[in-house]
RNA sequence: GGUUCGGUAGUUCAGCUGGUUAGAAUGCCGCCCUGUCACGGCGGAGGUCGCGGGUUCGAGUCCCGUCCGGACCGCCA
């Protein structure tokens, strides 16, 4: 070793203490006379000394160091005589006596503090020097804990980590598929995994009974701030269990994590209806961390000649606590918010309930105090509370109210990142209806067993049918999701029949899968935990980028390696494969 | 595929309705300074205003195109 000691271990105790210490330059204090040079590492920062009276070349020698410069030093711990309170080990310096120069350092392109001058872009670029940074590194260290908690839980359940391959088989149902030519089978792919679904039933055939992995997947769409093309999941599946047990033994995983990460004892996690959530939420994956529930007033509104109300599919309304004082101005943004196309709602009716008792809407010509009186007992306003109304087609105007109470939310500062709620959402439908397609596909995965009492629904309404499927979801952003599977070939085969899979179609996809169905398979089911999402929920922070050690732009780019790259036509001609491009 | 915001000194930004020599902070370099820890003081260097075209007597500023980055919609079982 080159060290004797960490820049983060010396405290009082060790005065007098001979030490070599190794680290990166953090700073100089060159105050002529004597010099004072900050060491860092990974564990800390200790304060160097050096005096011009005891050995004026060392000093010199220490005064031409640059930042970040690799060193390594030996000198005794000493008090020092003006403390910092600051840092940990802020009552000791090194009085040094050797300095050696491991490694001389260009001068970073950003400064690599706490708080740095540094942009994102610059910083992704040189991601190896962003990671020195306390900050960035802290978000690692917080996922290693909360991977190693995960797997002690796990573990400690008769969970069995099992590695399942990353070159796997192409199929048509989910997200695009990252592609791999295979060489030694010219013309023939291999896809990466979007998740190792298949796989994990399959163990589940040969009997593993209790099987996770934390797992890189893979998938080739779009991506956002908390979408990644590649990304980590806590994949896991059971044997022999009912969604009940499922629902109880990863919620007690999330809540050992809070516990254990975080210290913070999480209360039992409530459930709700998929329809529950839409219909009070507008969304699959509501911020439960406020209420500002939906109100449907379809039947206080209707029938007074507002043909934007009368017209409408669905009237919706949520009540803003203690925003009746709003101005015009600000209610003009909130109208601006939601007619913006990306939301894409039509206008914004309201109805402030005054502090004086009043009730003053944007709609007066059509409804009197009477009639408000109406909208404020279903909305139970007080007064100083302002009521944002949205009409419109059911499905749209949820989503757009949705938008709008999340927005809400934030501007009345409900959504506090160190406040956690989480929720299941339970019986999500097992199809959706795909405009592009025009045919049904599989709301979670085609393997998702239906309601036994809905299958008969199948073939009436197939939009109607629910699915044995769950969410988990923490302030409004959905960190798992799971189901319980199909185990029976006839079901599987009915469900593959339902997405408009012909037999032989439905046998070259999934003939592996519905071949071992017929050995045996145990009644099992499962969930996958997106980890960087959770771990970027732990860390407070929107962006899972910054939980992950070397991420991707929002282009799909590596800026740091410069990935994806062109490559030689030598390879393109051993793989037998042609660019168009 | 679409919407939107941004690109000016090493870095983070300001730069108004177009107008003389493009500023600030920080970093960097030099000198001074023996208890600093956001050290301090004095001085200095540092710019293809992303790129291309256009309008204009004149463009960092306005217009068009393009490249790069961020956020979002579509997409993401």
């Amino acid at each position: 070793m080159l060290r004797t000691t960490t820049c983060g271990a010396l405290r009082l105790e060790h005065l007098g203490e001979h030490v070599t210490l190794c680290g990166w330059m953090q700073n100089s204090r060159d105050l002529g006379g004597m010099t004072f040079i900050d060491i860092r590492d990974r564990y800390g920062i200790t304060q160097l000394v050096f005096n011009m009276n005891d050995d004026t070349d060392l000093c010199n020698a220490a005064r031409s160091m640059g930042r970040e410069y690799v060193i390594k030093v030996t000198g005794t711990v000493v008090e020092r005589s003006n403390k910092n309170k600051d840092i940990p080990t802020g009552d000791i310096e090194i009085k040094v006596s050797t300095l050696e120069v491991l490694n001389a350092a260009k001068l970073p392109p950003f400064l690599i503090e706490d708080k740095t001058d540094g942009g994102d872009d610059l910083r992704m670029k040189y991601r190896y020097l962003d990671l020195r940074r306390n900050p960035v590194r802290n978000n690692l260290v917080l996922r290693h804990k909360m991977a190693q908690s995960a797997r002690r839980y796990l573990d400690g359940l008769d969970f069995i980590e099992v590695e399942t391959p990353v070159l796997m088989k192409s199929t048509p149902e989910g997200a695009r598929d990252f592609v791999v030519p295979s060489r030694m089978n010219p013309g023939e792919f291999y896809a990466l995994p979007q998740s190792p679904q298949t796989f994990k039933q399959l163990l589940m055939v040969s009997g593993f009974d209790r099987y996770f992995q934390i797992v890189k997947c893979f998938r080739d769409e779009d991506l956002r701030a908390d979408r990644q093309p590649e990304f980590t999941q806590i994949d896991c599946e059971m044997s022999f269990v009912e969604q009940e047990d499922i629902l109880n033994i990863f919620e007690g995983l999330v809540r050992t994590l809070f516990q254990e990460i975080k210290g913070i004892d999480l209360p039992s996690v409530p459930r709700m209806q998929y329809a529950d959530a839409m219909r009070l939420y507008g969304s699959d994956k509501p911020d439960t961390r406020f209420e500002m529930l939906f109100v449907e007033l379809n039947e206080v509104v209707k029938g007074k000649d507002f043909a934007v109300f009368d017209n409408a599919e669905l009237v919706v309304a949520i009540n803003a606590k203690g925003c009746a004082h709003y101005t015009r101005k600000q209610l003009d943004e909130l109208t601006d918010f939601i007619k913006r196309p990306q939301i894409g709602a039509t206008g914004l009716i309201y109805m402030r309930h005054n502090e004086d008792g009043s009730l003053k809407s944007s709609v007066d010509k059509f409804y009197n105090e009477e009639e408000l009186k109406k909208w404020s007992a279903a909305m139970q306003t007080e007064p100083g509370d302002l009521v944002l109304v949205l009409a419109g087609e059911t499905d749209k105007v949820r989503k757009q109210l949705n938008e709008l109470r999340l927005e809400m939310g934030s501007r009345l500062g409900l959504r506090d990142k160190d406040k956690f709620s989480a929720l299941w959402v339970l019986d999500f439908p097992l199809l959706e209806w795909d405009e592009e397609s025009s045919r049904y596909h599989a709301m979670h995965h085609p393997f998702t067993s239906p309601k036994a009492e809905d299958i008969a629904l199948l073939d009436s309404k197939p939009g109607a049918v629910r699915a044995n499927a769950y969410d988990m979801v923490i302030n409004g952003t959905e960190i798992g999701g799971g189901s319980i599977r199909i185990h029976n070939k006839e079901l599987q085969a009915l469900m593959f029949k339902h997405l408009g899979f012909s037999n032989e179609e439905a046998q070259k996809q999934f003939g592996f899968l519905m071949n071992a169905f017929e050995y045996g398979a145990p009644p099992h089911g499962g969930l996958a935990f997106g980890f960087d999402r959770l771990v970027s929920i732990f860390a407070g922070l929107d962006s899972i980028r910054d939980v992950i050690a070397f991420p991707k732009n929002n282009a799909g780019r590596d800026v740091m390696i410069e990935s994806p790259s062109a490559i030689d036509q030598k390879q393109l001609d051993e793989l037998k494969i042609r660019s168009t491009v």
